[in-house]
DNA sequence: CAGAAATTTTAATGGCGATTAAAATAATGC
DNA sequence: GCATTATTTTAATCGCCATTAAAATTTCTG
């Protein structure tokens, strides 16, 4: 009864839960998505979910940990691997985009923080923020490089990170236009970063 | 008790609900929302609301349709005023976002088409796409007429169409900020639509 | 295979929220 | 002011859904 977070078994399947719940918080919305739909993507029953979750509150806690964790993830592996702000905010978008819409199953946008409970509610918040700043200083850092044109990096940060956030909305499975977006995407949002042919 | 829609008093009431409605149907969701807090809004009870509308589901639908009409207004006025495709671009997200944040009121985004009772859905599914066609159609006349680079318009439709519907996610009334995103944010989206300098 | 531990199901409970009907209040025409 | 109509509220009803406890089943250990 007292699992804990190393258990492979319980682990596994937590984590094939937290999968669905995203993939049924990004179709119908945190309130939209009763526990029978998550469980029955499972081929469980709803109260099953109880024994690896204390509540539907913290399903969508954990799930939002989740994306943060790979989030953080993309911006780590691409501000270690560019050289310039610009690659490093392009590598970020596909590490990004791919984790998406790619194989490693949805991760849940988190569109419903307000939602959470206090406690959570103030560290998903602060997960968030920290995300968005990061992907702030990779443009910021662009610029002063020269790789990216000057802008505002706060209106320009949220434009793109919206774009990404809103794919659910409009994509649902299917793995060829899977390919078609994370080959896309990134080029289509960056395109306007490049400083223009005049200004190099 | 048969109000036509031409009965000022009537009228003027609904759209006021409807704007309420709008507002915490972009903070909350659909479901998440319950008709105490749009009624709340209003300083009115939940079952006034039933006075205006048949049901909750009827409510999300004129709130899409009246979304549907201001979105299909700023399409046409940008086609209308605009010389090249890049220009119409650039006016119809000045004019979408003008409505999403501006004076008239926010206007619902249409992120939960699927909870619509299937006559509901299928006319607002028709309205979504042809919104999103008019779009393509703006882009796809840029790329014609050489003022956009050429891309895959049915993708950037969406990548700028995402840009655009997210705002309501981080942007929470303020008039001041609302000012700066109708100021920046059509440029921002566009500027990545321009052709490259060696192209021209 | 026996027994213990882990996992899931069955079968309540309770509350919230959409909906409705009847009653109350406000507005309007005469 | 009176009668009629328009608008809103009050007071149910009903169903869905989160949550829980107890029972059943499966998995693991020896």
């Amino acid at each position: 009864m007292a699992q804990t977070a190393d258990d492979t078994r319980f682990a596994a399947q937590r984590d094939r839960i937290l999968k669905a719940a995203a993939r049924c918080f990004n179709e119908k919305g945190y309130s939209g998505t009763s526990l029978k739909d998550v469980s029955r993507h499972l081929g469980l029953t709803d109260a099953a979910l109880y024994y690896y979750v204390r509540s539907k509150e913290e399903l969508v806690y954990r799930c939002y940990l989740r994306a943060a964790e790979l989030g953080s993830e993309a911006v780590a592996r691409a501000v270690d691997e560019g050289q310039t702000g610009f690659e490093q905010a392009r590598l970020y978008l596909g590490y990004h985009v791919e984790i998406m819409v790619g194989e490693r199953g949805p991760v849940a946008i988190m569109s419903e923080i307000p939602s959470l409970k206090a406690p959570h509610r103030e560290e998903i918040l602060e997960l968030s923020r920290r995300h968005s700043l990061a992907f702030e200083e990779i443009l910021a850092r662009g610029i002063a490089d020269g790789s990216i044109a000057d802008c505002d990096v706060r209106m320009t940060g949220n434009a793109i990170m919206g774009a990404v956030n809103w794919i659910p909305k409009w994509f649902h499975g299917g793995t060829a236009l899977a390919g078609d977006i994370i080959a896309e995407f990134p080029d289509i949002l960056t395109r306007g970063l490049r400083p223009a042919a005049a200004d190099r």
